[in-house]
DNA sequence: TTAATTCACTTGCAAATTGCAAGCTATCTG
DNA sequence: CAGATAGCTTGCAATTTGCAAGTGAATTAA
């Protein structure tokens, strides 16, 4: 999505405003993961394709760099830029959010469902 | 995307993580804009039956309240719960990254294309 | 040295979401 | 009563997503 002439916040959603980068980006900058296998990993199920378009797409944005692993070169390395070291901050606080309000959801979700869920 | 039991962050973006809800209260939240017609203007030309969506799912999200125009029966106010302010941090880290990072690529794009645009 | 395994994808396809235009209903204004 | 207006809804094409299976090069195991 192409937002020229547009304010920073839709700037910024028309590269990160999916369901998928910015969980990406979580996992390269905060669980420290280089490898597209430690990526398909992680607990929200990202598909195969999907992972492989968005880091795609992160690259052009300057948001990843990719080299190909001195040790064993049918590996690539995946690490994040400093744009990409810079939305620390906004993960923090969508972080801290998420914190406060889902968890309550999952509160009252527990308390209206008996047992140990 | 239901995405229980999973971080905050990915919790976070299973409400936020779209092209449209964080423009959509951008627009409640800082441009006080409180009608549909209202947030239709907006320079991100969002569409009818998207926008009639956004609404529908952040009232059930909790993030905005509406209520009856007591003045003009036919229009809708549209209000932000605390819920929603307290995206304010997210949406200014977003909006300093975005200041900060996708300016600069308009400034290339200026400068590659000679002309006042 | 050959076979199996691993890594990073790619492809095909169905389902869901998005975007555009037009229409619709209730209210309001002249 | 005839527009105009606010807030949608509908239809449909295009794009994006999600799942499963497959590919090819590099590596390891037998």
């Amino acid at each position: 999505m192409k937002r020229k002439n547009c304010c920073p916040i839709a700037q910024a959603l028309g590269v990160l405003g999916d369901k998928w980068s910015l969980i990406v980006l979580r996992d390269v900058i905060f669980g420290k993961k280089r490898h597209f296998n430690d990526l398909l990993a992680s607990p929200e199920k990202i598909s195969t394709n999907i992972l492989a378009n968005r880091l795609k797409t992160l690259q052009e944005e300057s948001l990843l760099c990719c080299c190909v692993d001195a040790e064993n070169r049918r590996s690539k390395i995946y690490t994040p830029t400093e744009k990409a070291q810079d939305l620390v901050p906004v993960l923090v606080e969508l972080y801290k959010w998420g914190e406060k309000y889902n968890d309550e959801v999952d509160k009252v979700n527990n308390q209206s469902q008996a047992g140990p869920f």
